[in-house]
DNA sequence: CGTACCGTTGACTTTGATCAATGTAAGTGG
DNA sequence: CCACTTACATTGATCAAAGTCAACGGTACG
């Protein structure tokens, strides 16, 4: 863990619009880096957080991308989320005060902590974090009614042709290619995360390419027909509201 | 919509206690008290909010049960939640500013109009209310990803007999019985909520009766053998953490 | 170079959806 | 009060989608 020097603040940070310091004015995103200073990197594999452990901070993806993953008493697993730089990790222990999931490291990856006492104080005396705050929190919501729209009633192409999409739009966002793209997660935590198997998942990636969607190899991926592949994903597509 | 007699405040509702003035101080529920005057009541089947609905208000549930649903570009349904007393509806709306959403009432209810602007001025000036609406939050959120493992991962018994579960074990946070209720819902919102079909939701009332876990009547339900049941569930069971 | 992990493909099975018919209770108007 | 309507619920027969089990291929890493 490292203090950071002052390139790597929110002030240059290249996600620092899709985060926290969004909608804030420059003195408010000052105040706001006295308490994000703290940074982690953690390697593949590594767990940023582990179910169980008490609520202290949530982090802020720097670079890299995580799984986030609810373990049921029987052991069972769902992943619940792939984020990615910009994206706030640990809302969900607040009210428990203790992680409901645990974060892994997909690739190589880099965290702002943010120590969450800390930041309740400064939003209450910025009112543009605090709606940030909520902002963050609600999109979150309603994130997670698209998902369960896709588990609850859409086949598994359909399912899987949305979360390309969904990624696709991702990258797109920030900065990256939407067309061409490497998949951080394997096959087994697509079909975890989608409620599918393994098999499944790569049958319909054979079947995809087959059809001319899009071209695989390994884990990178092009999308060879991005219309017809949103077609298939329905407008169930932009789960995260950035197509 | 009526201006509330002191009969209805805060103070004396039955459910204070999961709902926002929970842990407030008695002169900052007086605070809360003056902005959550109005109240709407709503007759079965009547919508409280429409997905698209400019987002102005939260609503807490005073007596009743809704439905929450969002509805896919092709039409398609999922219903996301059935909400009960004490709980808050409209937190997905913040970050749009519209209702991703619509709220209908299951059966007659009667609801309070929380103004959000109101809310968040007030919440920057008690700490607690604050602390609270993040609580709900991130409560909301926890419940979702149980919700995600349910759909995801279990079976069709399973998901029935963990939504019996639950619902049996909100009732009796809220004083009631959780060997005998009646369900508010028709089966086919118990099949949309858990990804099934009424067909198959029928079936499984029958089949559970015949294996002496539950009574049927219609739609009252009496739990026979609540372990039995509970353990059908996996602990998936208490997905709102009250069991 | 061999071991381990990940991904792919095939054969078969199972679960729950679909289609269709019938049953039941509540409300409506004659 | 009773036929009639309507919406909801149940049950059965059939079917398809995705899961399971199993074998094999590739790639990366020690």
């Amino acid at each position: 863990m490292i203090n950071s020097p002052a390139a790597i603040s929110c002030s240059n940070c290249s996600v620092r619009r899709l985060c926290l310091p969004a909608g804030l004015a420059q003195k408010d995103i000052d105040r706001l880096e006295n308490i994000t200073r703290r940074k982690k990197l953690i390697k593949a594999g590594e767990t940023l957080y582990r179910s169980g452990d008490p609520f202290q901070n949530l982090y802020a993806i720097r670079s890299g991308s995580l799984k986030t993953v609810v373990i049921a008493a029987d052991g069972d697993t769902q992943v619940t989320h792939f984020a990615l730089p910009g994206e706030l990790l640990g809302l969900d222990a607040y009210s428990s005060r203790i992680h409901p999931s645990y974060a892994e490291a997909l690739e190589d990856s880099s965290v702002c902590l943010l120590p969450f006492g800390h930041l309740e104080i400064l939003a209450q005396q910025v009112p543009a974090l605090q709606q940030q705050i909520y902002s963050l929190f609600s999109e979150e919501l309603r994130q997670e009614n698209e998902i369960l729209m896709l588990l609850g009633k859409r086949s598994a192409d359909t399912r899987l042709a949305a979360l390309l999409i969904n990624i696709s739009s991702r990258y797109a966002r920030r900065g990256y290619s939407p067309r061409e793209f490497v998949l951080s997660m394997p096959r087994t935590d697509i079909a975890n995360y989608l409620g599918l198997t393994a098999e499944t998942v790569s049958r319909l990636f054979s079947r995809f390419q087959r059809e001319g969607l899009i071209k695989v190899s390994g884990r990178t991926i092009e999308i060879l027909d991005l219309l017809a592949l949103s077609d298939l994903a329905g407008t169930h597509c932009g789960y995260e509201g950035e197509q």
